[in-house]
Formats: structure tokens, C-alpha cells, sequence
DNA sequence: CTCTATTTGTTCAGCGATTGAATTATTTGC
DNA sequence: GCAAATAATTCAATCGCTGAACAAATAGAG
């Protein structure tokens, strides 16, 4: 029914500034290039006068800062371009996987500032060792983002698995976790955020789902409602619908790898039938490309795949031409459900893109109802490995932007 | 990432009394018992200065009313309590299906005030005609409305097809519709809706859709996102996300009909294979029921298999359990990817459902991941036949309802 | 029956934020 | 060098919310 979305509180006459605040702080985000203030008063309707004094709080809180004018013809005084801060508040991002561990820090503007990813087999690892290790080089990331001239405000820890809104990671079956209390576990190394008002220390949630926030506010801008398929051992697929992302009633959105392909096929670990996972997940590709597994560490399974793909190999170009089919299958019912013009194809997806398209698209052009009249674009994620991570981080600055009142109260 | 939902635009100094505005009608809306000035005061934030003077505001518009004391036990001057307007405002529900025409008029309240149904088989009849003859019966529903003191505001057509923002209907293939543009067919008659700022005169939609409001909105209220499945020819599914219809991209969401089930089974006129329509469609259960079509018109035969059910019939409980299975592998592939924890079965599916249930269920159960943790609930519809027009209708008032400030500057 | 405690609703001065017009600032083009 | 054009700021006016005081209306105690 696309009511109106109003806030859901009073609002009251501080909201009004508040509301504003972040109005004009978004479109600053959003523009192309940098925006004078008139241009921000014609782009928002506010008039002159309101946009300026928005843009002196932001200013003064260091959320964004005045660019080089930009070129412009005919006569008249030049504007001045209002860009994000390069300094100020910055987001940590985190992410354990199946056999990495990653950390880095993305401004404002969306910019990795830091980055360090680790490369281990993490299943052997307790829980809160590899949560130690990451809080580690975690500290660091905070060191050198403080040299830049940043202030980490929140941090968000991608897992490949359920996690339930306290932050307990109730299952990640890849990783052997069950029952993880992430937050208790982190709560016990000393802190490295500064508790902004809006913005909370520490989310936790499914690798897929802040993959997908990462693929919405990379640059450049692509579609706002599309569904992000990040395909590893498991495959999990995070649905971003206008501009949000859908989490579901519970947070447990985005299963795909368990849609039914063939009801009365393989049985999966999940209990059901014919899953998705059993005909495209990294390790059935493997298997039906004649590979074996136990030679073959996670981490470079796909690789391997590509290769041979690459190079012709009939067995590997059959496998991913079946695991594209079965892949396409489930794809098409989502975009049945959901109308969705965007497929983007993640993790070891990315990768291996160039033969899972075509069949995808074949299952979607003889599946789909909608298809003939309006065509649905499958493409690869252009964040490369480590995307939840980016996500992660980018998840935090976001919320400055969506709500900049709670920094600057703090800040001054 | 559920930022805040800010307001699209400029937040002026008036938008904050529209907000407010709002927020205090939705707050009397969602009420379980007519709150108080005080009451509101207290849920909203604000203060009671000001819900007394929106409260004013509503009164002088013809939104709300006054309604005896609820009885309070304790000291204290007694509150007067606020109830939605039985007059003023209200929305014209319009339904064009196979077997039957329908109009409904819905107060603020959601109340039905009036309801006309003309049965007839649509499919031989022309476009034109068919919307001529629904606007005849939507004048007497006008003409009735204004008797009880009512103004319709705007209406809403509900389709069994594919429409597009424009209104224009695609593609109802049960009805034999394609390409009719029906604002442009609707313009011809003398119109029956005062204009009110932000509400459309006329908005068509899937019939699907339409029904899942119906649901949302009726009375007890129910959870806020869930499933809507219209069982009928075709199956179509209205997704109720957060209590706002999800659309999709281009409004064509919910053709959870063409998901796959047995993905080399029966080919589909869709030109997939194996698509649920084919084995839970009306049609289909039918057939396996060993009816013969010819014999059942389209408006009986379901009615005609929940007998033979009752009756204990073999055939049909097969029937219907196997069509519930297919229907399970469809709902389960869609809970798994939404995480939803309600499946409502609506228009002829309501009344299959104490057959169609446990199969459901039990599909459920063994495919979704999450079943174990918490327990999804599938049930029929509360709305009856012609759900789908009483979501319409009710559609257009809420509307009114988010929106207040139009009809106050209207209605002076 | 009267008085007090209690809760509801209104009135009003104060204030914060936006507005719109006027003003200042800075550049291009003639 | 001057006029036109565009950008940004200043300032009185206005709108709507706040908070506190006040008026209204009832239950219960004595």
C-alpha cells in the first residue's frame, strides 16, 4: 500500500530539525557530485535560509566538509560542493567465515579505510578464540583509523549462519558454531567504539544479508530492490527490497539454499528434499566436475572451478551448466514471488558467474510470467571477496547518515 | 538495515502537525477500546496540550468522534473516549472476478456499510461492459453511502490478472482480459469519487493483493507480515510485509502460481514445467478428484469438493492432500526465503483448509529450517468470499488514515 | 453530605525551527 | 568598469509544540 513512512514517535519540534538534518545528509550521500547548498534547497525543497543552517550543524560536526567548487558555466557567484567528511565517524566491520577472518573500516563516503583479512581454516577454531583473534586485529584497524582522523561508532559482525536478534549466533552449520553468544564473548575484550546515541556497538548478523547491503551502497549506485545470492558451501541470499533490507519476521530471511529444486531428490542435512544446496552448492559442483574434495581446501574450490571451466574442462563446464539449471530454477520462483529485476551472484558465485549466467537466465526466460514484458538482469557482485565485511562497516555509516542527530548530539 | 523511515520530502513546519496528525488517528485506529485524550498522550509522547489540539482538528474534520466513557474504575474526571468517525470519509471497493461483479463501500472504521454482489459468468462478457455494469452498481453504493451520511473518496478495483502502474491490465487469463486500459474505460462514466489530496481516485490491483489488505486490515488484527494465498484457477499470493504490501518492482509480485514443484513435471501455459498451478490449482484438484468440469461451473466447484470431503469421499482426500503437498513444497520454499511465521489460505483455498492444513504443515515442517524454533501457523481466511473488494475499499480509508491532513484541508 | 485525592482536559506564555524577503558576496559577460 | 546572474546569509514573522498552571469532574473517606 506504500503509506507514507512516518516516523513512528511523536514528532516533536526538535524531530523537525532532526528529520532535516538527515534529508539534507542523504542527498549529500547520494548525489554525483558534490551539491552547493541551493542545490540541496531545490533538490529537497527546503528554502536557502533552512538548508544552510542544516549544513552549519553538519559542518560543525564534521559529517561533511566543503569540496573545491565545482565547475560550473554562465555567470555568478561560484557555489561551494558539500562532500562526507573524510574524518569523523567510521564503521567497523567484522566477519568470520568459513576460512577467513576479516576486519576493516569504511567511512562516510562509503571508502574502505582499512582492511585485513586473515586466511585460516576456522572450524577447528573455539568460537571465542577466533572472536579473540578478530577483537585483535580489531584494535588495530582502531589505531589506524584514529590516525586518519576517524572515530569508530559501531561495529557489525557478518556469520554464516542464523543469528537471532540478541546477537546469538543460533547456528552456523558450515563453521560448526551452535549457540554462540557473540556479544557476551566480545563484551569481555575493552571496547574500541564510541557510543554514539541511534547507533548500536555491536550487530551481529548472516553473511549473505550485509553482502547484500554492501552490493546496495556500492558505487557506482545500482537498482534499490534486487536479491544478492552469496553461494559458498551453504548458499544464502539477501533480499533487498526498496532500498532496505528484508530480514524477515524473525531475521531468518534469505534461505534459499534449502527452496526445494527437486521435491523428491537428494536428501539434505536440513531434513527436506531435493534443496537447492544439494544441486548447487560448492560442494555438489565439485563433486559432479570430478573433483575431490579432500584435495581440494574450501578456499580454493572455486578457483579450481573457474579454471577448469576456463580451460574447457567438459566435466567442470557440465557441472556449473547443471548447478546454473538447478540455481535458475530456484531463482525463477523467487522472481515469481517477488518481481525482482536484479539477481547479483556473490561470494563463490562472483566468480564462477560467466557459466552460471546463461543457464539462469534460460530457467528464468521460460519460468517467468513477467519476463516477456520487462527483462531480469543476472550479474556478478562487483565487490570482490570479503564483501560482508565491506557490508558490515557500510551498515554502520549508514545509520550516522540516516540519523545524524545522534552524532552530532555527541560531538558538539 | 530498518533506518528510520523518514518522510520523503522537506519537513516543513507544517508537515509537522500533518505527521501528528497521523500518528494520533493511526494511534485511535489501532486502538483496542476508545482511548482517551490522555491515553494518546501517553502512547504517542506527545503532550496532552497538543493531542488536544490535533484531537480538534480530527473532530472539526469529520474523523473522529466522541463516544461514551468508557467505564474506569478509581477517582478522577472520566474521559471521553475517541472512536473513527462513523461518518465522513469512505472508500469504494470494486471487484471484477470470473464469476461474479462486486462493489462495497468501507468506513473509516473498516466497517462494510454497503455490499452488492451480481453473480454472472464475466469470461463471455467485453471489458467495456463489464466495467459499465460495476459502475452502475458502484452509483446506488454511492447514492447509499451518501444516505448514511458517508463521502467516497476513492476507489479500488481488484483484478485476478497482472496490472501496471498506469492501471492498465495486462494479462487475466482467467478472465480472457488483455491489454485493457481501465481508468481510460472508467473515464466514461460520470464520476463518484470527491477528490481528496493524496488519495487516487482510482487505483486498480490484483485481486491477490487486494485480499491480503482485506486480511491485514479485518478485525481482530492480525500479525503484520504474513502470506496471503488466493486459491482460485489461478493462485496468486498477497505478501504483507511489515504491515505494508510488498509489490515488487513492478507491481507484479505474488505469482507464487508459477513456482515450481516438480520442475520436469506438467508443462504449464506459462511455459515453465511442473508450476504449482498444475497441481493445486482448481483445476487440477478437480481432475484428480475424478470430477468432470464440464458438469461443475467454476463458482461451485469448490464448494462441490469440500462435500465430497466432508462426506469422506476417497477420491477427493486425495485429491486435496496431494494438492496440499504441493502447495507445502511452494509455501516452505517461501517461508525459508521470508521468514514469514503465517500463512493465510484465502478465496477458494478458505474453505478447503481443514484438508489443505496438515499436508501444508507437514511440508513445512520437514523443509523449513527454522520450523524447529519457531512454529509457522497456517489457517484460513477470516474475510469471506469477495475478499478481495472489502480490501479494496479498505485500501482507499486507510489511506485517509495515514494521510488525514488531505481530507482536513478538503473538508475545512 | 462534605472534603480530599485523583485524573482529564484546556489555557497560555515561551521557544525552537522554518519561512520569505531583503541583503551581501562573488563571478561572468559586455 | 558595470550590469546581470547566481550563491549564501541575515532577520523579523509565524507556526506548532512544550510545560506548567488551572479548571472540570468523579470516587472514596470520614
Amino acid at each position: 500500500m506504500s503509506l507514507t513512512h512516518a516516523p513512528a514517535g511523536a514528532v516533536r519540534q526538535g524531530s523537525l530539525r532532526e528529520l532535516n538534518l538527515a534529508l539534507v545528509l542523504g542527498r549529500i550521500a547520494a548525489a554525483e557530485r558534490p551539491p552547493s547548498r541551493a542545490d540541496l534547497a531545490t533538490a529537497t525543497g527546503l528554502t536557502r535560509a533552512t538548508v544552510s543552517a542544516v549544513v552549519e550543524d553538519l559542518l560543525a560536526g564534521q559529517l561533511v566538509s566543503e569540496s573545491d567548487p565545482a565547475p560550473r558555466s554562465g555567470a555568478g557567484r561560484p557555489a561551494r560542493g558539500l562532500v562526507l567528511a573524510d574524518q569523523g565517524p567510521a564503521g567497523l566491520g567484522l566477519e568470520v567465515n568459513v576460512d577467513y577472518l576479516a576486519v576493516c573500516v569504511v567511512d562516510l563516503a562509503g571508502e574502505v579505510r582499512h582492511r585485513t583479512v586473515h586466511r585460516a581454516d576456522l572450524r577447528p577454531v573455539a568460537p571465542a578464540d577466533a572472536l579473540a583473534q578478530l577483537v585483535e586485529m580489531a584494535g588495530a584497524a582502531r589505531d589506524d583509523a584514529a590516525d586518519q582522523g576517524l572515530t569508530l561508532v559501531g561495529a557489525a559482525l557478518a556469520v554464516p549462519g542464523l543469528v537471532d536478534d540478541a546477537g546469538l549466533v543460533r547456528l552456523a552449520p558450515n563453521l560448526g558454531w551452535q549457540d554462540v553468544p557473540v556479544p557476551a564473548l566480545l563484551a569481555e575484550h575493552p571496547p574500541l567504539i564510541e557510543q554514539v546515541p541511534g547507533v548500536p556497538a555491536l550487530v551481529v548478523d548472516n553473511e549473505a544479508n550485509l553482502a547484500a547491503l554492501g552490493e546496495l551502497h556500492s558505487q557506482p549506485p545500482g537498482p534499490s530492490s534486487f536479491l544478492h545470492i552469496s553461494g559458498e558451501v551453504g548458499i544464502g541470499a539477501g533480499i533487498v527490497l526498496d532500498g532496505a533490507l528484508f530480514r524477515g519476521v524473525r531475521g531468518w530471511s534469505g534461505e534459499i539454499g534449502h527452496l526445494p529444486v527437486h521435491p523428491e531428490g537428494r536428501p539434505c542435512r536440513c531434513g527436506g528434499q531435493g534443496c537447492l544446496e544439494q544441486y548447487a552448492g560448492q560442494e555438489a559442483i565439485v563433486a559432479a566436475a570430478g573433483l575431490v574434495r579432500a584435495e581440494l581446501p574450501a578456499d580454493t574450490a572455486t578457483a579450481r572451478l573457474a579454471e577448469l571451466a576456463e580451460a574447457g574442462d567438459a566435466d567442470a563446464l557440465r557441472a556449473l551448466h547443471d548447478a546454473g539449471t538447478a540455481l535458475g530454477v530456484a531463482v525463477a520462483g523467487v522472481v515469481n514471488l517477488l518481481d525482482l529485476d536484479t539477481v547479483v551472484l556473490g561470494g563463490g558465485y562472483a566468480a564462477l558467474a560467466p557459466w552460471l549466467c546463461p543457464p539462469v537466465l534460460a530457467e528464468i526466460g521460460a519460468r517467468v510470467l513477467t519476463a516477456a514484458w520487462s527483462p531480469v538482469t543476472v550479474r556478478p557482485s562487483t565487490l570482490g571477496a570479503e564483501a560482508a565485511a565491506v557490508g558490515a562497516a557500510g551498515s554502520v555509516v549508514r545509520r550516522i547518515v540516516a540519523q545524524p542527530a545522534g552524532w552530532l548530539a555527541r560531538a558538539g
